[in-house]
DNA sequence: ACGAGCTTGTGACTTGAATCACAAAGTCCG
DNA sequence: CGGACTTTGTGATTCAAGTCACAAGCTCGT
Protein backbone atom coordinates (compact mmCIF):
# COMPACT_ATOMS: atom_id res chain seq x y z
CA UNK A 1 0.00 0.00 0.00
CA UNK A 2 2.44 2.15 0.48
CA UNK A 3 3.99 3.09 -2.13
CA UNK A 4 1.38 3.72 -4.38
CA UNK A 5 0.85 7.36 -4.91
CA UNK A 6 -1.92 9.15 -2.92
CA UNK A 7 -5.32 9.62 -3.93
CA UNK A 8 -6.80 12.82 -4.62
CA UNK A 9 -9.49 12.60 -2.25
CA UNK A 10 -7.13 11.33 0.57
CA UNK A 11 -4.94 14.44 0.62
CA UNK A 12 -7.93 16.36 0.49
CA UNK A 13 -8.95 14.97 3.83
CA UNK A 14 -5.32 15.10 5.25
CA UNK A 15 -5.54 18.38 6.43
CA UNK A 16 -9.10 17.84 8.15
CA UNK A 17 -7.22 15.00 10.07
CA UNK A 18 -4.72 17.53 11.25
CA UNK A 19 -7.00 19.99 12.22
CA UNK A 20 -8.48 17.38 14.98
CA UNK A 21 -4.89 15.78 15.54
CA UNK A 22 -3.81 19.76 16.35
CA UNK A 23 -6.91 20.07 19.01
CA UNK A 24 -6.12 17.11 20.57
CA UNK A 25 -2.26 17.35 21.04
CA UNK A 26 -3.09 20.60 22.76
CA UNK A 27 -4.98 19.16 25.35
CA UNK A 28 -2.60 16.55 26.34
CA UNK A 29 -5.22 13.97 27.82
CA UNK A 30 -5.18 11.52 25.21
CA UNK A 31 -2.05 10.26 23.78
CA UNK A 32 -3.26 8.28 21.45
CA UNK A 33 -6.73 7.81 18.78
CA UNK A 34 -8.52 5.55 17.62
CA UNK A 35 -9.74 6.01 13.72
CA UNK A 36 -13.49 5.55 15.03
CA UNK A 37 -12.70 9.05 17.36
CA UNK A 38 -10.82 10.29 14.52
CA UNK A 39 -13.82 9.77 12.16
CA UNK A 40 -16.43 11.61 14.54
CA UNK A 41 -14.15 14.86 14.41
CA UNK A 42 -13.48 14.76 11.29
CA UNK A 43 -16.74 14.17 10.21
CA UNK A 44 -16.06 11.07 8.34
CA UNK A 45 -16.62 7.69 8.69
CA UNK A 46 -13.78 5.02 10.41
CA UNK A 47 -12.91 2.80 7.28
CA UNK A 48 -12.47 5.89 5.58
CA UNK A 49 -9.85 7.36 8.04
CA UNK A 50 -8.18 4.15 8.15
CA UNK A 51 -7.52 3.46 4.59
CA UNK A 52 -6.46 7.27 4.45
CA UNK A 53 -3.80 6.63 6.64
CA UNK A 54 -2.82 3.40 5.39
CA UNK A 55 -1.37 5.29 2.23
CA UNK A 56 1.07 6.80 4.66
CA UNK A 57 2.43 3.78 6.03
CA UNK A 58 1.63 1.39 8.99
CA UNK A 59 1.36 4.31 11.87
CA UNK A 60 -0.94 2.82 14.11
CA UNK A 61 -0.72 -0.12 16.35
CA UNK A 62 -3.44 -2.72 16.26
CA UNK A 63 -5.68 -2.86 19.71
CA UNK A 64 -4.68 0.44 20.96
CA UNK A 65 -5.42 3.02 18.04
CA UNK A 66 -2.41 5.92 16.61
CA UNK A 67 -0.52 7.54 18.99
CA UNK A 68 -1.22 11.34 18.28
CA UNK A 69 1.84 13.35 18.35
CA UNK A 70 3.58 11.14 15.93
CA UNK A 71 0.50 10.70 13.63
CA UNK A 72 0.55 14.80 13.96
CA UNK A 73 4.09 14.86 12.62
CA UNK A 74 3.81 12.25 9.38
CA UNK A 75 0.80 13.96 8.27
CA UNK A 76 2.17 17.42 8.53
CA UNK A 77 5.55 16.08 6.91
CA UNK A 78 3.37 14.30 3.67
CA UNK A 79 1.99 17.43 3.52
CA UNK A 80 5.16 19.46 3.09
CA UNK A 81 4.36 21.41 6.13
CA UNK A 82 7.59 21.26 8.20
CA UNK A 83 8.26 24.67 7.54
CA UNK A 84 6.09 28.08 6.88
CA UNK A 85 5.62 28.42 3.05
CA UNK A 86 6.04 32.21 2.33
CA UNK A 87 2.88 33.30 0.14
CA UNK A 88 1.88 36.08 -1.25
CA UNK A 89 -1.96 37.97 -1.50
CA UNK A 90 -2.41 40.19 -4.17
CA UNK A 91 -5.20 42.52 -4.66
CA UNK A 92 -6.34 44.42 -0.98
CA UNK A 93 -9.84 44.85 -1.53
CA UNK A 94 -11.85 43.51 1.39
CA UNK A 95 -11.21 40.25 1.11
CA UNK A 96 -7.29 40.40 0.39
CA UNK A 97 -7.37 42.43 3.53
CA UNK A 98 -9.80 39.81 6.02
CA UNK A 99 -6.61 36.82 4.22
CA UNK A 100 -3.72 39.33 5.06
CA UNK A 101 -5.31 39.96 9.02
CA UNK A 102 -6.04 36.12 9.35
CA UNK A 103 -3.81 34.67 11.98
CA UNK A 104 -5.02 31.33 11.19
CA UNK A 105 -2.13 31.31 8.53
CA UNK A 106 0.70 31.52 10.78
CA UNK A 107 -0.34 28.36 12.89
CA UNK A 108 -1.05 26.17 9.90
CA UNK A 109 2.28 26.15 8.29
CA UNK A 110 1.85 29.06 6.08
CA UNK A 111 3.28 32.98 6.26
CA UNK A 112 2.34 36.06 4.23
CA UNK A 113 5.53 37.00 3.30
CA UNK A 114 4.47 40.24 0.06
CA UNK A 115 1.11 41.80 -0.65
CA UNK A 116 0.96 43.57 -3.85
CA UNK A 117 -1.81 45.56 -5.45
CA UNK A 118 -2.00 48.18 -8.50
CA UNK A 119 -3.97 51.10 -7.36
CA UNK A 120 -1.37 54.00 -5.60
CA UNK A 121 -3.44 55.16 -3.12
CA UNK A 122 -2.82 51.05 -1.74
CA UNK A 123 0.23 50.61 -2.66
CA UNK A 124 3.10 51.60 0.16
CA UNK A 125 0.40 51.71 3.28
CA UNK A 126 0.86 48.86 5.52
CA UNK A 127 -2.16 45.88 5.74
CA UNK A 128 -0.80 43.49 8.83
CA UNK A 129 2.08 44.77 9.32
CA UNK A 130 3.21 44.46 5.70
CA UNK A 131 3.85 47.20 3.31
CA UNK A 132 1.96 46.61 -0.21
CA UNK A 133 3.96 46.52 -2.94
CA UNK A 134 2.85 47.42 -6.75
CA UNK A 135 2.12 44.51 -8.72
CA UNK A 136 5.42 45.36 -11.17
CA UNK A 137 7.21 44.04 -8.60
CA UNK A 138 5.63 40.80 -7.97
CA UNK A 139 8.78 38.94 -10.02
CA UNK A 140 11.95 40.77 -7.61
CA UNK A 141 10.09 40.32 -4.26
CA UNK A 142 8.88 36.88 -4.81
CA UNK A 143 12.59 35.65 -6.24
CA UNK A 144 13.83 37.84 -3.10
CA UNK A 145 11.46 36.33 -0.11
CA UNK A 146 10.71 33.13 -1.63
CA UNK A 147 7.34 33.21 -1.85
CA UNK A 148 5.95 29.64 -3.35
CA UNK A 149 2.33 30.33 -2.93
CA UNK A 150 -0.03 32.66 -4.91
CA UNK A 151 -3.07 34.06 -3.17
CA UNK A 152 -5.86 36.19 -5.86
CA UNK A 153 -7.89 37.99 -4.53
CA UNK A 154 -8.59 40.37 -7.10
CA UNK A 155 -12.17 41.07 -9.13
CA UNK A 156 -12.55 38.36 -11.95
CA UNK A 157 -10.89 41.00 -14.41
CA UNK A 158 -7.89 40.86 -13.33
CA UNK A 159 -7.21 37.49 -12.39
CA UNK A 160 -6.05 36.15 -15.72
CA UNK A 161 -3.44 38.71 -15.99
CA UNK A 162 -2.41 38.31 -12.14
CA UNK A 163 -1.96 34.46 -12.80
CA UNK A 164 0.38 34.99 -15.55
CA UNK A 165 2.73 37.30 -13.89
CA UNK A 166 2.69 35.13 -11.06
CA UNK A 167 3.50 32.17 -13.31
CA UNK A 168 6.09 33.86 -14.80
CA UNK A 169 7.61 34.91 -11.56
CA UNK A 170 7.96 31.20 -10.92
CA UNK A 171 5.00 30.35 -8.63
CA UNK A 172 3.66 26.64 -8.99
CA UNK A 173 0.68 26.68 -6.86
CA UNK A 174 -2.24 29.23 -7.23
CA UNK A 175 -4.88 30.25 -4.72
CA UNK A 176 -7.36 31.95 -6.64
CA UNK A 177 -10.69 33.31 -5.16
CA UNK A 178 -11.09 35.63 -7.97
CA UNK A 179 -14.62 34.54 -9.60
CA UNK A 180 -13.29 33.55 -12.53
CA UNK A 181 -11.40 30.82 -14.31
CA UNK A 182 -8.05 31.08 -15.01
CA UNK A 183 -5.77 29.32 -17.59
CA UNK A 184 -1.95 28.71 -16.22
CA UNK A 185 0.77 26.44 -18.18
CA UNK A 186 0.64 22.72 -17.16
CA UNK A 187 2.85 22.76 -14.38
CA UNK A 188 0.99 25.13 -12.66
CA UNK A 189 -1.83 24.02 -9.68
CA UNK A 190 -4.31 26.59 -9.47
CA UNK A 191 -7.11 25.10 -6.63
CA UNK A 192 -10.34 27.56 -7.24
CA UNK A 193 -12.22 29.29 -3.93
CA UNK A 194 -15.53 31.12 -5.10
CA UNK A 195 -17.89 32.14 -2.26
CA UNK A 196 -21.02 32.34 -4.98
CA UNK A 197 -20.50 28.83 -6.00
CA UNK A 198 -20.77 27.38 -3.03
CA UNK A 199 -23.99 29.53 -2.18
CA UNK A 200 -25.68 28.32 -5.13
CA UNK A 201 -24.45 24.60 -4.88
CA UNK A 202 -25.72 25.15 -1.14
CA UNK A 203 -29.25 26.74 -3.32
CA UNK A 204 -29.58 23.17 -5.24
CA UNK A 205 -30.15 21.14 -2.46
CA UNK A 206 -32.21 23.58 -0.62
CA UNK A 207 -34.54 23.53 -3.25
CA UNK A 208 -34.23 19.96 -3.78
CA UNK A 209 -35.28 19.66 -0.31
CA UNK A 210 -37.76 21.66 -0.12
CA UNK A 211 -39.52 19.49 -3.07
CA UNK A 212 -39.03 16.54 -1.41
CA UNK A 213 -40.77 17.91 1.45
CA UNK A 214 -43.40 19.10 -0.25
CA UNK A 215 -44.59 16.32 -1.99
CA UNK A 216 -44.05 14.10 0.72
CA UNK A 217 -46.83 16.46 1.95
CA UNK A 218 -48.89 16.45 -0.12
CA UNK A 219 -48.69 12.31 -0.69
CA UNK A 220 -49.56 12.07 3.11
CA UNK A 221 -52.55 14.06 2.84
CA UNK A 222 -53.33 12.21 -0.84
CA UNK A 223 -52.61 8.84 1.33
CA UNK A 224 -55.41 9.81 4.14
CA UNK A 225 -58.10 7.22 4.39
CA UNK A 226 -59.95 10.61 4.44
CA UNK A 227 -58.46 12.76 2.04
CA UNK A 228 -60.60 15.08 0.88
CA UNK A 229 -59.81 18.85 0.11
CA UNK A 230 -60.26 20.47 3.17
CA UNK A 231 -58.40 18.02 5.15
CA UNK A 232 -55.32 20.40 5.08
CA UNK A 233 -54.78 21.86 8.62
CA UNK B 1 -31.57 10.86 -18.85
CA UNK B 2 -34.04 13.65 -18.17
CA UNK B 3 -35.53 11.79 -14.44
CA UNK B 4 -32.65 10.80 -13.12
CA UNK B 5 -31.28 12.64 -10.13
CA UNK B 6 -28.33 15.62 -11.23
CA UNK B 7 -24.85 14.04 -10.08
CA UNK B 8 -23.49 15.79 -7.38
CA UNK B 9 -19.95 16.84 -9.51
CA UNK B 10 -22.45 17.70 -11.67
CA UNK B 11 -24.27 20.31 -9.43
CA UNK B 12 -20.74 21.64 -8.25
CA UNK B 13 -19.97 22.26 -12.23
CA UNK B 14 -23.32 23.96 -13.13
CA UNK B 15 -22.80 27.29 -11.28
CA UNK B 16 -19.45 27.47 -13.44
CA UNK B 17 -21.00 27.06 -16.44
CA UNK B 18 -23.66 29.85 -15.11
CA UNK B 19 -20.64 31.87 -14.61
CA UNK B 20 -19.60 31.41 -18.12
CA UNK B 21 -23.02 31.94 -19.58
CA UNK B 22 -23.67 35.07 -17.85
CA UNK B 23 -20.47 36.71 -19.46
CA UNK B 24 -21.53 35.28 -22.69
CA UNK B 25 -24.69 36.90 -22.31
CA UNK B 26 -23.26 40.59 -21.21
CA UNK B 27 -21.79 40.64 -24.79
CA UNK B 28 -24.30 40.19 -26.89
CA UNK B 29 -22.50 38.84 -29.98
CA UNK B 30 -22.59 35.33 -28.93
CA UNK B 31 -26.32 34.09 -29.07
CA UNK B 32 -24.95 30.87 -29.57
CA UNK B 33 -22.43 28.51 -27.96
CA UNK B 34 -21.42 25.14 -28.14
CA UNK B 35 -20.15 22.67 -25.36
CA UNK B 36 -16.61 23.28 -26.83
CA UNK B 37 -16.71 26.63 -26.17
CA UNK B 38 -18.13 26.28 -23.06
CA UNK B 39 -15.80 23.47 -21.55
CA UNK B 40 -12.75 26.15 -22.73
CA UNK B 41 -14.51 28.70 -20.46
CA UNK B 42 -15.42 26.84 -17.39
CA UNK B 43 -12.00 24.74 -17.92
CA UNK B 44 -13.04 21.26 -18.13
CA UNK B 45 -13.64 19.08 -21.08
CA UNK B 46 -16.38 18.82 -23.70
CA UNK B 47 -17.83 15.89 -22.91
CA UNK B 48 -18.33 16.33 -19.12
CA UNK B 49 -20.11 19.37 -20.75
CA UNK B 50 -22.83 17.64 -22.97
CA UNK B 51 -23.07 15.45 -20.34
CA UNK B 52 -23.71 17.60 -17.17
CA UNK B 53 -26.26 19.69 -19.62
CA UNK B 54 -27.76 16.53 -20.56
CA UNK B 55 -29.43 15.62 -17.02
CA UNK B 56 -31.09 19.12 -17.21
CA UNK B 57 -32.97 17.97 -20.34
CA UNK B 58 -32.20 18.21 -24.05
CA UNK B 59 -31.49 21.74 -24.07
CA UNK B 60 -29.38 22.15 -27.01
CA UNK B 61 -29.57 22.03 -31.16
CA UNK B 62 -27.18 19.45 -32.92
CA UNK B 63 -25.27 21.04 -35.17
CA UNK B 64 -25.73 24.48 -33.57
CA UNK B 65 -25.16 24.56 -29.71
CA UNK B 66 -27.15 26.19 -26.76
CA UNK B 67 -29.01 28.93 -27.35
CA UNK B 68 -26.95 31.27 -24.10
CA UNK B 69 -30.09 32.96 -22.80
CA UNK B 70 -32.29 30.13 -22.74
CA UNK B 71 -29.34 27.70 -21.27
CA UNK B 72 -29.32 30.55 -18.71
CA UNK B 73 -32.66 30.58 -17.57
CA UNK B 74 -32.60 26.77 -17.34
CA UNK B 75 -29.40 26.59 -15.13
CA UNK B 76 -30.51 29.38 -12.69
CA UNK B 77 -34.34 27.49 -12.44
CA UNK B 78 -32.35 24.45 -11.58
CA UNK B 79 -30.09 25.84 -9.13
CA UNK B 80 -33.33 27.28 -7.47
CA UNK B 81 -31.88 31.17 -8.49
CA UNK B 82 -35.33 32.85 -10.36
CA UNK B 83 -35.04 35.10 -6.89
CA UNK B 84 -33.12 36.30 -4.39
CA UNK B 85 -32.16 34.06 -1.43
CA UNK B 86 -32.10 35.79 1.53
CA UNK B 87 -28.99 34.93 3.62
CA UNK B 88 -27.39 36.03 6.82
CA UNK B 89 -23.58 36.61 8.26
CA UNK B 90 -22.65 35.28 11.92
CA UNK B 91 -20.10 36.56 13.07
CA UNK B 92 -18.56 40.50 11.78
CA UNK B 93 -14.47 39.94 12.01
CA UNK B 94 -12.27 40.63 9.31
CA UNK B 95 -14.59 37.75 7.12
CA UNK B 96 -17.51 38.37 7.98
CA UNK B 97 -17.19 42.51 7.38
CA UNK B 98 -15.91 41.18 3.85
CA UNK B 99 -18.77 39.00 3.17
CA UNK B 100 -20.74 41.46 4.07
CA UNK B 101 -19.38 44.55 1.88
CA UNK B 102 -19.10 41.71 -1.15
CA UNK B 103 -20.96 43.00 -4.05
CA UNK B 104 -21.02 40.06 -6.35
CA UNK B 105 -23.84 37.93 -3.93
CA UNK B 106 -26.17 40.19 -5.45
CA UNK B 107 -26.05 39.31 -9.08
CA UNK B 108 -25.84 35.67 -8.34
CA UNK B 109 -29.00 35.22 -6.82
CA UNK B 110 -28.25 36.38 -3.17
CA UNK B 111 -29.30 38.96 -0.30
CA UNK B 112 -27.51 39.63 2.67
CA UNK B 113 -30.84 40.01 5.02
CA UNK B 114 -29.23 40.36 8.11
CA UNK B 115 -26.24 40.42 10.06
CA UNK B 116 -25.16 39.00 14.04
CA UNK B 117 -22.18 39.07 16.52
CA UNK B 118 -22.12 38.39 20.51
CA UNK B 119 -19.53 41.08 20.61
CA UNK B 120 -21.43 44.79 22.54
CA UNK B 121 -18.99 46.85 20.39
CA UNK B 122 -20.03 45.57 17.60
CA UNK B 123 -23.93 44.70 18.09
CA UNK B 124 -25.88 47.67 16.66
CA UNK B 125 -23.14 48.96 14.23
CA UNK B 126 -23.76 49.18 10.66
CA UNK B 127 -21.69 47.51 7.82
CA UNK B 128 -22.38 48.01 4.61
CA UNK B 129 -26.14 49.24 5.33
CA UNK B 130 -27.06 46.43 7.60
CA UNK B 131 -27.24 46.82 11.30
CA UNK B 132 -25.43 43.60 13.16
CA UNK B 133 -27.32 42.31 15.59
CA UNK B 134 -27.34 40.30 18.61
CA UNK B 135 -26.97 36.64 18.07
CA UNK B 136 -29.66 36.07 20.85
CA UNK B 137 -32.54 37.66 18.34
CA UNK B 138 -31.32 35.02 15.51
CA UNK B 139 -34.69 33.21 15.32
CA UNK B 140 -37.14 36.18 15.11
CA UNK B 141 -34.90 38.25 13.33
CA UNK B 142 -34.70 34.92 10.55
CA UNK B 143 -38.07 33.94 10.72
CA UNK B 144 -39.22 37.94 10.23
CA UNK B 145 -36.73 38.44 7.40
CA UNK B 146 -37.09 35.03 5.49
CA UNK B 147 -33.80 34.33 5.53
CA UNK B 148 -33.10 30.48 4.18
CA UNK B 149 -29.31 30.07 4.20
CA UNK B 150 -26.56 31.17 7.27
CA UNK B 151 -22.59 31.55 7.15
CA UNK B 152 -21.01 31.32 9.69
CA UNK B 153 -17.81 33.22 9.93
CA UNK B 154 -17.04 32.93 13.37
CA UNK B 155 -13.51 31.87 15.12
CA UNK B 156 -13.49 27.98 15.42
CA UNK B 157 -14.65 27.62 19.16
CA UNK B 158 -18.58 29.37 18.66
CA UNK B 159 -19.21 27.78 14.94
CA UNK B 160 -20.84 24.64 17.39
CA UNK B 161 -22.96 26.68 18.80
CA UNK B 162 -23.63 29.12 16.39
CA UNK B 163 -24.56 26.10 14.38
CA UNK B 164 -27.30 25.09 16.48
CA UNK B 165 -28.76 27.84 16.75
CA UNK B 166 -29.28 28.45 13.54
CA UNK B 167 -30.58 24.71 12.63
CA UNK B 168 -32.90 25.91 15.56
CA UNK B 169 -33.93 28.67 13.71
CA UNK B 170 -35.82 26.80 10.91
CA UNK B 171 -32.07 27.08 8.41
CA UNK B 172 -31.45 24.15 6.15
CA UNK B 173 -28.15 25.38 4.76
CA UNK B 174 -25.06 26.53 6.22
CA UNK B 175 -22.12 27.57 4.72
CA UNK B 176 -19.18 27.52 7.35
CA UNK B 177 -15.95 28.89 6.76
CA UNK B 178 -14.98 28.46 10.73
CA UNK B 179 -12.08 26.09 10.49
CA UNK B 180 -14.15 23.38 12.43
CA UNK B 181 -16.28 20.50 11.24
CA UNK B 182 -19.87 21.31 13.28
CA UNK B 183 -22.56 18.74 13.82
CA UNK B 184 -25.64 19.67 12.48
CA UNK B 185 -29.19 17.23 12.49
CA UNK B 186 -29.69 15.40 9.44
CA UNK B 187 -32.24 17.72 7.42
CA UNK B 188 -29.26 20.54 7.28
CA UNK B 189 -26.73 20.73 4.85
CA UNK B 190 -23.36 22.43 5.64
CA UNK B 191 -20.89 23.32 3.42
CA UNK B 192 -17.15 24.31 4.75
CA UNK B 193 -14.84 26.21 3.19
CA UNK B 194 -11.33 26.26 5.15
CA UNK B 195 -8.71 28.69 3.56
CA UNK B 196 -5.94 26.88 5.61
CA UNK B 197 -7.13 23.33 4.04
CA UNK B 198 -7.10 24.66 0.62
CA UNK B 199 -3.44 25.60 1.19
CA UNK B 200 -2.44 22.39 2.62
CA UNK B 201 -3.72 20.28 -0.45
CA UNK B 202 -1.74 23.20 -2.53
CA UNK B 203 1.05 22.28 -0.07
CA UNK B 204 0.97 19.11 -0.86
CA UNK B 205 1.35 19.06 -4.64
CA UNK B 206 3.98 21.36 -4.82
CA UNK B 207 6.15 19.37 -2.64
CA UNK B 208 5.58 16.15 -4.41
CA UNK B 209 5.90 18.23 -8.09
CA UNK B 210 9.24 19.55 -6.75
CA UNK B 211 10.04 15.94 -5.70
CA UNK B 212 9.32 14.64 -9.13
CA UNK B 213 11.50 17.39 -10.65
CA UNK B 214 14.18 16.43 -8.21
CA UNK B 215 14.26 13.09 -9.23
CA UNK B 216 14.35 14.03 -13.08
CA UNK B 217 16.94 16.29 -12.71
CA UNK B 218 18.82 13.27 -11.11
CA UNK B 219 18.08 10.31 -13.03
CA UNK B 220 18.88 13.05 -16.15
CA UNK B 221 22.63 13.12 -14.34
CA UNK B 222 22.90 9.48 -13.64
CA UNK B 223 21.61 8.73 -17.44
CA UNK B 224 23.90 10.78 -19.22
CA UNK B 225 26.76 9.04 -20.98
CA UNK B 226 29.25 10.29 -19.37
CA UNK B 227 27.83 10.12 -15.39
CA UNK B 228 30.71 10.50 -13.96
CA UNK B 229 30.42 12.29 -9.94
CA UNK B 230 32.05 15.88 -11.33
CA UNK B 231 29.66 15.99 -14.38
CA UNK B 232 27.74 18.49 -12.21
CA UNK B 233 27.41 21.72 -13.76
C1' DA C 1 -33.79 18.14 -52.13
C1' DC C 2 -29.56 16.17 -51.13
C1' DG C 3 -24.97 15.53 -49.37
C1' DA C 4 -21.15 17.57 -46.68
C1' DG C 5 -20.15 19.17 -42.31
C1' DC C 6 -21.14 20.29 -37.45
C1' DT C 7 -22.55 19.39 -32.86
C1' DT C 8 -25.50 17.17 -29.60
C1' DG C 9 -27.03 13.30 -26.67
C1' DT C 10 -26.00 8.97 -24.80
C1' DG C 11 -24.80 3.89 -24.31
C1' DA C 12 -20.61 1.37 -23.31
C1' DC C 13 -16.41 1.34 -21.00
C1' DT C 14 -12.69 2.84 -17.80
C1' DT C 15 -11.07 4.82 -13.84
C1' DG C 16 -11.29 6.24 -9.16
C1' DA C 17 -13.49 6.51 -4.57
C1' DA C 18 -16.24 4.58 -0.81
C1' DT C 19 -17.74 0.83 1.74
C1' DC C 20 -17.65 -3.84 3.61
C1' DA C 21 -15.98 -7.30 6.27
C1' DC C 22 -12.54 -9.93 8.37
C1' DA C 23 -7.84 -11.83 9.41
C1' DA C 24 -3.87 -10.15 11.87
C1' DA C 25 -1.90 -8.10 15.76
C1' DG C 26 -1.96 -5.95 19.71
C1' DT C 27 -3.77 -5.18 25.08
C1' DC C 28 -5.50 -6.53 29.49
C1' DC C 29 -6.94 -9.39 33.15
C1' DG C 30 -7.44 -13.45 35.92
C1' DC D 1 -0.11 -18.00 29.92
C1' DG D 2 -4.43 -18.09 27.58
C1' DG D 3 -8.61 -16.29 26.11
C1' DA D 4 -11.76 -12.24 25.68
C1' DC D 5 -11.68 -7.89 23.73
C1' DT D 6 -9.93 -3.94 20.77
C1' DT D 7 -8.59 -1.88 16.79
C1' DT D 8 -5.78 -1.74 12.65
C1' DG D 9 -4.75 -2.72 7.75
C1' DT D 10 -6.35 -4.29 3.48
C1' DG D 11 -8.30 -7.42 -0.16
C1' DA D 12 -12.86 -7.69 -2.39
C1' DT D 13 -16.92 -5.38 -3.70
C1' DT D 14 -20.01 -1.76 -4.80
C1' DC D 15 -20.98 2.73 -6.34
C1' DA D 16 -20.05 7.17 -8.65
C1' DA D 17 -17.60 9.90 -11.95
C1' DG D 18 -15.09 10.52 -16.14
C1' DT D 19 -14.05 9.37 -20.90
C1' DC D 20 -14.84 7.47 -25.49
C1' DA D 21 -16.91 7.14 -29.63
C1' DC D 22 -20.59 7.31 -32.66
C1' DA D 23 -25.49 7.46 -34.37
C1' DA D 24 -28.97 10.93 -34.61
C1' DG D 25 -30.30 15.38 -35.97
C1' DC D 26 -29.64 19.96 -37.54
C1' DT D 27 -27.81 23.70 -41.07
C1' DC D 28 -26.36 25.37 -45.21
C1' DG D 29 -24.75 25.58 -49.86
C1' DT D 30 -25.55 24.08 -54.33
Amino acid sequence: MRNRPIPEATVARLPVYLQALLSLAEDRRQMTVSSEELAQMAGVNAAKVRKDLSYLGSYGTRGVGYDVEYLLYQITRELGLTQDLPAAIIGLGNLGRALASFKGFAERGFKIAALFDVDDSVVGTDVGGITVRHLDDLKDIVTEEGVVIGIIATPPTPAQLVAERLADAGIKSILNFAPAVVKVPPDVTVRKVDLSIELQILSFYQQRNQAIATAREASRRLGTPDSSPQTRR
